[in-house]
DNA sequence: GTCTATATCATGATAGAC
DNA sequence: GTCTATCATGATATAGAC
C-alpha cells in the first residue's frame, strides 16, 4: 500500500505543475496538461490538490522563496560590499543557469497582484534588510573606495545585469539576432562579465 | 451615419484591448472585459475583430514595434558610441516612463512562441543591425577610449539597466521594500543614473 | 453598425465505482 | 488512492433582429 505512493504521486504532481505553471503562467496552465505530464488523471490531481489555486500557491511559494531568499541571506551577512556583490552574482547566476524561466514566472505572477502574493507567501519580517546594503555602500563611498552612487540605483543595476538577460531573452534575441546556442554560451561567460563590469563602474 | 463611427469604435476597441492585454496577457484577457472597457457589447467587438487572436495580433504588433523600432533606428545611425548609448537610454526611458507595462507584455508573449511572433510581426530585414554596434565598440576599444569589453555583453548591460527595473518592479519592491511613490521617483532619476553608470564602467 | 440571444466548446471541479 | 464519468460554468464565437 501507499504511504510511498502518496509521496511519489504528490512529488510527480508538484514537479509537473512547476514546469507547466512556469512555462505558461497561471492563466495559460491547464489542469489536464499537468495531469498528463504527471501521468495521472484529472480526478486524482484534484484529489491531491482540491483546486488549481491551491496547487498554484504551492508552486509559487517555492519559486518566490527561491528567488528572494538567496539575496536576503547574503544581504544580511557581515561582509565587505564587493564580496557581497560577488556572492549575489554567483548565487543568482547559478540559480538562473539551472532554471532560466524562474524569474519571468515570479515577476509575472507577482505583477498581477503583488500585495496579495507578498502577504500570502512571504514572512513580512524579511523587511528592510536592504538598509544593511545601503549602509555598506555609504561606508565604501565615504572611505573613497568606490565612486559616489545612490545605493538603490546600484542595487537595481546589480540585479538588472544578472536577471534581465534571462527574462528578456526573447527580446534580446530579436535585437541582437543570436540563436539559442550562442545565447547559452553568452550566459555562461556572464558571471565574470557582470563582476568585472560592476567593479569597473565603481572604481574611484 | 457611420464612417466616423467606424473609426471611433475601432479606436475605442484598440485602446481598450491594449490596456487589457498589456495588463493581463493574452490568456488572462477576456473579450467581455475588452467590450466593457470600450463601452460596446461582445457582438460588436466580434464584428470588428472576428477572433480574439486577430485582435491580439493587432495589439501585439504595435507593441513589439514600439519596443524594438527605436533601438533599431538608433543602432543604424552613424554616431559615436557614447551618443548612441545616450540616445538609447533617453529614448527607452521616455517610452517606459510613459508605458511601464509595455516590456513585460512584449517579453511575455514573445516568450510563448518567439519564432512564430517574430516571423509574423517583424520584417526580418531588420536583421543584423547589431553588427554596427559591434563595430562601434571595437573601434572605441582599439582607440583606447573605452575599456576592453565584449560588445554583446555591453549591449545586454545597457538594455538590462534600462528595462529591467520596469519589468522587475514587483520583485525589486519586495527586496528593497519601497512603495510605488518612491519607485516612481527613482525611475525619474534613472535616466541620468544609467548614463553615468555606463560612462563610469567604460572609462579607460 | 449595433444590439440580444444562443450555439458551441473547453475547463475546473465533483460523484461514485473499484 | 485511483479511475471513469459527469456537472456546471464561463468564454469565444455566431445568428439574426433592428
Amino acid at each position: 500500500m501507499s504511504s510511498t505512493n502518496n509521496i511519489n504521486t504528490e512529488e510527480k504532481i508538484l514537479s509537473a505543475a512547476a514546469e507547466i505553471f512556469q512555462e505558461k503562467g497561471y492563466d495559460g496552465a491547464r489542469m489536464q496538461e499537468i495531469a498528463d505530464k504527471a501521468n495521472i488523471n484529472k480526478g486524482l490531481l484534484h484529489y491531491y490538490f482540491k483546486t488549481k489555486d491551491i496547487l498554484f500557491d504551492a508552486i509559487f511559494s517555492i519559486a518566490l522563496k527561491r528567488m528572494v531568499s538567496n539575496i536576503h541571506s547574503i544581504l544580511a551577512m557581515e561582509l565587505p560590499l564587493e564580496e557581497k556583490m560577488d556572492m549575489i552574482i554567483d548565487g543568482y547566476m547559478n540559480l538562473l543557469l539551472r532554471n532560466a524561466t524562474l524569474p519571468r514566472f515570479v515577476i509575472n505572477e507577482l505583477s498581477k497582484d503583488a500585495d496579495r502574493f507578498i502577504a500570502k507567501h512571504l514572512n513580512s519580517s524579511a523587511n528592510s534588510i536592504f538598509i544593511d546594503f545601503d549602509a555598506s555602500v555609504k561606508k565604501e563611498v565615504n572611505a573613497g573606495r568606490i565612486k559616489q552612487i545612490d545605493s538603490r540605483h546600484l542595487f537595481m543595476n546589480l540585479i538588472s545585469l544578472i536577471v534581465f538577460p534571462f527574462v528578456g531573452k526573447p527580446m534580446l534575441q530579436v535585437i541582437i539576432s543570436i540563436d539559442n546556442k550562442e545565447f547559452h554560451a553568452l550566459m555562461q561567460e556572464r558571471r565574470e562579465a557582470v563582476k568585472s563590469f560592476m567593479k569597473m563602474a565603481l572604481r574611484p
